[in-house]
DNA sequence: TCCCTGTTGA
DNA sequence: TCAACAGGGA
C-alpha cells in the first residue's frame, strides 16, 4: 500500500473540500511522508488555495513515496458526502492504481466505499515566498464571511484599508458606497478578538467574488489571519483547529485601479 | 353525501401525498366502506404506487357506495399545502358532484377549505399477486433514503446485493464506483434495527431516480421494508404509523442486464 | 448561476 | 429553538 491516511474524524475532509470546490475543479493532492497537501490556481489564475494537512492531522499515516493524487473536486466532495461528520475515514491508494480508496465507517454497522478515479493534472508547482506583509490582521472567520457577503451585494470590487486605527472594508456600487470598519478590540475568547500588526498603512482593491469564497472555509477555524501588503497579493490564512496540524491559505491578487 | 372522512392529522395525507407527487401525474382514490386506496403506474409504466389508507386511519369514515376520486396530484398537494400538520382534515364528496372538498380547521379559528375539481382517469386496476420474496430487508427509512441519495450522485444505476452477511447497495459511474454495506443489527429503537431474512442470495439492478422517489416517503415510517427476489420487481413497503391503518408500497422492475 | 425554502442536526 | 446544509426553482 504506497499510501493510506486515516481521519478520526471526516469532517475535516469535508471542510477543507467544501471550502476549495468553488474555486478549483480539479486539484493535485499531493502526498508524502510528512503529510498531504494542495496548491491549485482558479481557474482564471488570480486565486491560489494552498492547503496544508500535517501527517499529525491524520490518526494514522503512511506514505511510502512522493505521490500526487489528481482528483476532480466535486466528485471528491460528492464522495465525502456519503460520510457524516464523525464517520471515520480511511484513505488508500495502491502504487499503481488508478484510483483512491475512500471508505467510511460510521459508528452504526455501515461501511461506505468508494473507488474515486484519479486524473492527471499538470500543476506548475509554485513556490510561494514567505511574505513579510505591511499589515496582517486577525479577525472572527465569521465576521469576515459576514462582511464580504454583506458587501458584495453592492459591488464587485471592496477596498481594504487598515491601519492602526482599524481595518476598513469598503464597496463602491451603483445603488451607493458601503464600509464596514473593525477597531482592534479585546475579548474573552481568542477567536473573538480583532488585533492589527501595522508596518505601514495598507490601501489595495481585491474582487469580492473570491473573497467570499475563501470566507467559506470559516467553519474551518474561529478566525481568519489577513496579509496585506500594497499592490501585492493578499493572504486568508485558515489554522486547522490546532494549528501544528496544518492550515488552509488563500491568496488573492490585487486588482489594478484603472 | 356520498363521502366523508375525517383526518385527525392533515400531516397524514400530506406525507402520502409528498411520496406520490413525483411518479404520478394523476391518480384515482378508490374508496369503499373499508376505506381509500390508490394504485397507480409512474407515467413510464415501471414502478407502481400502491396507497392503502384503511377505514380506521380515518377519525370518521363514511362512504355509502363504492366512487373513484381522480385527483391531479401535484394540485392536490398544493391543497394539503394550505394545512398545518396538525390541523383536522375533512374531505367530502357529494353522490353526482364534480368536486371534492377539503376543509382543514386549526386549532385556532382558520378555517380553509377548497373544492378541487374531479377528473375521470381511466386506470387499469391491477391485481398485485401476494409475493413470496428471496430477501426481505428491513432498515431505517432514513437509511434507505441516505444511501439512494449519495448514490444517485455517481449513476443511474444502482446494484442491490443481499445474504445474510448483509446488503450491499453499489453503483458504477463515470468518476468511479461506490458501495454501502450495511449490517445486520440490534438497536434499542425498532427502527433503528437492520434485518435481513435470507431464503436465498439475491442481487438484482435498478433505476435509482425511482428508488430516489420511493425513498421520500421516509416520513411515513421509521423503517422501510425491502422485498427482493431475482428478475422479479422490487417491494419497498411503508407501513403507517400503525401498521393496521394501512400502508404505502412501491414496485419497481428490474433493469435487464444488457 | 444565484436565491429562497425546507429539512436536519446541535 | 437556532443555525447550517441541501435541494429545487427562477
Amino acid at each position: 500500500m504506497a499510501f493510506e491516511a486515516h481521519l478520526s474524524q471526516a469532517l475535516l475532509l469535508k471542510k477543507v473540500v467544501d471550502a476549495m470546490k468553488d474555486l478549483c475543479k480539479e486539484v493535485n493532492f499531493d502526498c508524502s511522508e510528512t503529510g498531504m497537501q494542495v496548491q491549485a490556481m482558479d481557474s482564471s489564475h488570480v486565486a491560489l488555495v494552498s492547503l496544508l494537512l500535517r501527517e499529525s492531522a491524520f490518526s494514522e499515516f503512511k506514505c511510502e513515496r512522493p505521490v500526487s493524487l489528481g482528483m476532480n473536486v466535486e466528485s471528491l466532495s460528492k464522495v465525502l458526502k456519503m460520510c457524516s461528520p464523525s464517520d471515520t475515514l480511511k484513505l488508500r491508494c495502491n502504487g499503481g492504481a488508478d484510483t483512491v480508496n475512500f471508505q467510511c465507517e460510521g459508528s452504526d454497522d455501515r461501511i461506505a466505499d468508494f473507488d474515486l478515479k484519479l486524473m492527471n493534472i499538470e500543476s506548475e508547482h509554485m513556490e510561494i515566498p514567505e511574505q513579510h506583509y505591511k499589515v496582517v490582521a486577525k479577525l472572527p472567520s465569521s465576521e469576515f464571511q459576514r462582511i464580504c457577503k454583506d458587501l458584495r451585494e453592492f459591488g464587485e470590487t471592496m477596498q481594504v484599508k487598515a491601519s492602526k486605527e482599524g481595518i476598513t472594508f469598503s464597496v463602491q456600487g451603483d445603488v451607493g458606497a458601503g464600509n464596514v470598519l473593525l477597531k482592534p478590540r479585546e475579548a474573552d475568547k481568542p477567536e473573538d478578538k480583532v488585533t492589527l500588526t501595522v508596518h505601514e498603512p495598507v490601501t489595495v482593491t481585491f474582487a469580492l467574488r473570491y473573497l467570499v469564497n475563501f470566507a467559506k472555509a470559516a467553519p474551518l477555524c474561529g478566525s481568519v489571519e489577513l496579509g496585506l501588503s500594497p499592490d501585492a497579493p493578499l493572504l486568508a490564512k485558515y489554522d486547522l483547529d490546532n494549528a501544528d496540524n496544518g492550515h488552509m491559505q488563500f491568496y488573492l491578487a490585487p486588482k489594478i485601479d484603472e
